[in-house]
DNA sequence: GGTACCCTACCTACTAGTAGGATTGTCGCA
DNA sequence: TGCGACAATCCTACTAGTAGGTAGGGTACC
């Protein structure tokens, strides 16, 4: 009881403070000030930080796969494509949050390698993913063809985390919505 | 000449270290090492850090001005709008740089008040430039109509952002120039 | 003689991480 | 049922290193 809420609060906590001050900017102390235990026993449950962040995109990327086959087999890929980027609205509502890509990919130069690891292994499934639903809704007639499914999945990526990023900036969780919008219009027929 | 010479590199260096590694991830002393002075010299120019990242932004804003300016007058909107983009890509072809909104608007939260005031306004002298830019296009003929044009500017800013820092992760500068291929097939006709 | 510049030496606060002890719950065995 | 062994958990107390920032002195040029 006990023993794995604490070690699943940590991993909770460090994922907001990542998303909201960034990976460099969140200290153990933040999380031991916040759960009330001592730093000391963050590094019982996660050896180091870097650990502790490589763990944040683990469970982020286990998610991202049991939220994919709970999707329903008969949704056509424009539903899922809504649901996709419907998932992403949750950080842009929470106005302090960002996606966990968009504050890793900046602070990149600076991460260690087991987080650089998982953060481009997650990168690289969420774009798969777009490609086979992409490649789905081309050939079942809903989505425009042009250039690459590839290329389309890249756009679509750094679209919505960009405007995650200016969305809070500028406190307007709309802007968000906004880019949402003009990416649908312009794979949808 | 020492003098000014000094303080300009403090700044230049500044920059190359924000937009490498970020604002947080810098420190008075990485700018010492690399200069060969001393921590204290380089707070005699520039009396906190805060100070420094705001003059970072405030040199990018007068650079900006004075590209605007530097355009001839006979130049298109869709020439503009290219050179716009071309002149973001100088950061994607360094494989180690984004786009200075892309890292302050990452580390937002936790940036000190004088830096949030001037990349706010920052982003908002370039969105006004877009937005008078796609004006002036859908006018003369060039650019298609549909979203209201400010929705379009914040679109075009989310997805440069986005791909700039996504260009980096994968080691791959040319999703840049596929990012940038789409936005203007998006905003032409 | 003043001022701009750069220095040495220092401060306090905070960082990730470690050593080692106290407490707790669980399991095997009498 | 009761007892000892063990492992998991969490603690206090500490380390070495780095952060931003300051005090105050020396030098060199107008």
């Amino acid at each position: 009881m006990e023993k794995t809420d604490t070690k699943q609060n940590i991993l909770t906590l460090a994922q907001e403070f990542i998303q909201v001050r960034g990976y460099n900017a969140f200290s153990y102390q933040d999380i031991s000030d916040r759960l009330k235990i001592q730093k000391a026993s963050i590094h019982h449950h996660y050896h180091s930080k870097e650990d502790l962040g490589a763990e944040v995109m683990e469970a982020a990327r286990v998610r991202f796969m049991d939220w994919n086959a709970s999707l329903d087999a008969s949704l056509t890929p424009s539903q899922r494509l809504d649901l996709f980027l419907e998932s992403l609205n949750a950080w842009a509502k929470q106005k302090d949050r960002i996606c966990l890509t968009g504050i890793f990919s900046a602070e990149w130069n600076t991460l260690p390698p087991k987080v650089k690891k998982k953060v481009d292994e997650f990168q690289m499934i969420r774009r798969q993913w777009l490609v086979k639903t992409l490649e789905a809704g081309r050939k079942s007639g809903e989505f425009k063809g042009g250039k690459p499914v590839e290329e389309q999945a890249i756009f679509i990526q750094s679209a919505i985390q960009g405007a995650l990023q200016i969305a809070r900036l500028q406190e307007k969780p709309s802007h968000y919505l906004a880019v949402v919008e003009q990416v649908k219009e312009m794979v949808k027929k």
